[in-house]
DNA sequence: GTAGTTTGTATATCCACTGAACTTATTCAC
DNA sequence: GTGAATAAGTTCAGTGGATATACAAACTAC
């Protein structure tokens, strides 16, 4: 009954559009028409017609050409600079932000809040969110951006597909419905996400070429929960409902103790914040940074800990590996300062619990963007769909 | 640097070309040019040529017109039985077998050679099968059929890259490289998988398109092994070098007995075949049926280890379903004829531990193809290249 | 200044899909 | 039977987009 769409003529130019944007946007540096003929088996003429197209559309921009070497310099393209942006927004449980992002990977604008929103109203903190985030939007727009869409990164179970949120147990929050309650600008397209899995794509698109993720990966963050994000080959993997990634209910030990989702012995009792900050006697609302620095200069007893944490992590991570055959772990959230002190015992679990280990070990490394990724993540995400389908642009450009 | 590959006006055909040809072989009833023209948005005109192409490359036929309300009768197309045909191999520890499978999806001719190769040598097994399968082409081949391909399917850690076998336990394989051996036909495409993913397939494509699997599903199969498949939207996922769903491997216990692979407490100790078949005092070579009746009939000592068997493979599931968010698991091996026991321990698990349960269940349903599954899998998995990539068959019928 | 080299643009051509008109084959009404 | 109505499939001019080739532009090197 169903089937993929037709292939009309204008699907070539989509499709070619779209590799000549991301080429550009992706390349270490600076492309030439020419260059881009030679690395997407284009014509030179073809390829002139997309550039053109594109800078039109305030997608690329021409940089000054540079003689190096005989014949005619070649005329360097690069990402437009504050043109088209994407709005990333998050609540967290202790802070609240919204961030712009261009499509050279800059921060525009943003704003971020501190603040706990443990137990907060739902209705009132999206309200408040969404007014900070209209003010944001119209700041930059004044600017003469505009805003390809919006991404809401929320820390819990998001049906990617309604933009429900289910239950976000470290808000509080079930079953809220928050797009409307931000009252974002109608027609600014706009999803709701999981933060963690907007983290995990920070690391694809959120920093300088050279320094990026490689494309397939696991992204682990460790906060109150514990989420985690599947990219594969730059993809996100969402599962059927986008609730994949759920790492912090792995079971470690089923004889454990009891967790909040009515399960026993989930990873998240072993390794998450609330068990770190207890053995070190601190409180579940304190920063992340002083967290690490006592974890790093405790004693013995809370070092005892840390190393169950990271049995356990490690545990999992050789079930997700194990079950995926991905050779990257990138650490973020609580997680990224601890790298030192988790990475020999989750190494050592992955060494022995991984089956293909002996024949490719896993790489287990910080996450690249720590400061709020969910943001630039949500951001990035949107400025990607642009890439992806350039047309809209180009049409709204030209019309 | 890399980038996708550019669209000519060819990649419009090919990719039309697929459409088609993928709308007809799945469709469960036959479809008319006109009825293709309506499902896939292309016009008529378009549909016409294409289709004339398909039939003329012998992968689709008309079926004759049959008239049924005012105007022109449609003419009914369907996929081509005995043209185009894929070639499914298996070395697996109680049989040899080959199977050649028909666009219809109709078995055309086949051989199965049961008795054990545990502890064969891999050289004379290798050998033995391809000697068997070049005289199963030539048969075939002489009934003027065009094999597409040929895909070994073996029990073991296969790379899918390098179509190495690094480790087939149960065979006592390990480091082989097997398409050398089989020396089938030069200009043959061939590749080596994995026993459980080819079987995974064979529940997408393998029976009647009205009983297939959703395009959605975890498939564990119970051996001696536990392999698992994951496939998402009719696609396998076989991470990086295709060693994914090593379900077998995941943690149930760290404090559990000792596996064969290194680690302690992986599933293979608590629900593999080895574990069950002791359970009532049998070999490791019965056969899958009697094992089933005799845990059927089996005393409450057996009883509960079966049950003991079905929490550790729910747990597992669960594990997996936290981290795929994937809606159906499909049982094969042993595990198929095992289901009224094992499902409600299953299920249990799969309610208590999957955090997204309580908004979507978890389907545990047996596998609907269980013969030989992976001997369907690998020639389906042939003849899907075949419909994904038709272009070269309309050369080939042409020139 | 001239030759050599590379980049980017212009023009004719080709290929595949579109749309509208046309042919073909059936049912139904009389 | 005959003819209108209906739906399937085909034909053909038209269009969009990529290609290939030739050419203009801009630089280095001698």
């Amino acid at each position: 009954m169903t089937s993929t769409g037709p292939a009309r003529q204008a699907s070539l130019r989509e499709r070619n559009l779209a590799t000549i944007a991301r080429a550009v946007i992706d390349a270490p540096d600076p492309l030439s028409r020419a260059d881009l003929a030679a690395c997407t088996g284009m014509t030179r003429a073809t390829v002139s017609t997309l550039v053109d197209q594109l800078v039109e559309a305030g997608l690329l921009t021409e940089l000054p050409a540079v003689a190096s070497g005989p014949g005619r310099p070649a005329v360097p393209l690069a990402p437009a600079a504050r043109t088209v942006v994407g709005l990333g927004l998050e609540v967290n449980v202790d802070y609240l932000g919204g961030r712009v992002v261009d499509l050279t990977g800059a921060i525009v604008d943003e704003f971020v809040i501190a603040g706990t929103l443990r137990g907060s109203s739902a209705t009132a903190t999206l309200r408040r969110l969404g007014h900070l985030a209209r003010d944001l939007i119209a700041r930059v727009e004044s600017r003469g951006m505009r805003i390809a869409g919006a991404h809401l990164a929320l820390p819990g179970l998001v049906d990617t597909r309604t933009n429900l949120l289910r239950i976000a147990p470290n808000l509080g929050w079930s079953d809220v419905e928050p797009l409307p309650l931000l009252g974002l600008p109608a027609g600014l397209p706009a999803t709701v996400g999981n933060e963690a899995k907007l983290a995990a794509l920070a690391q694809l698109w959120g920093c300088p070429v050279t320094e990026r993720a490689s494309r397939t990966f696991l992204y682990v963050s460790g906060d109150v929960g514990i989420g985690a994000a599947i990219v594969i080959d730059g993809e996100l993997f969402g599962g059927r409902r986008g609730w994949s990634g759920e790492l912090g209910h792995i079971t470690i030990d089923p004889a454990g103790p009891r967790c909040g989702c009515g399960a026993t012995g989930c990873l998240e009792r072993y390794a998450g914040k609330e068990v770190l900050v207890t053995d070190v006697g601190l409180g579940i609302d304190v920063a992340d940074d002083v967290l690490v620095d006592r974890l790093s200069a405790a004693d013995d007893a809370a070092r005892a800990a840390v190393t169950t944490a990271g049995a356990a992590l490690g545990q999992a991570m050789a079930d997700a590996v194990n079950l995926l055959d991905i050779d990257t772990v990138l650490l973020g959230g609580v997680y990224t300062g601890l790298v030192p002190l988790l990475r020999p015992t989750i190494t050592e679990q992955l060494r022995t619990r991984v089956l293909g280990a002996p024949w490719a070990p896993v790489d287990v490394a910080p996450a690249p963007v720590a400061n709020h990724a969910a943001l630039t993540g949500g951001a990035a995400t949107s400025l990607r769909a642009v890439v992806a389908d350039p047309m809209p642009w180009i049409a709204a450009a030209a019309g």
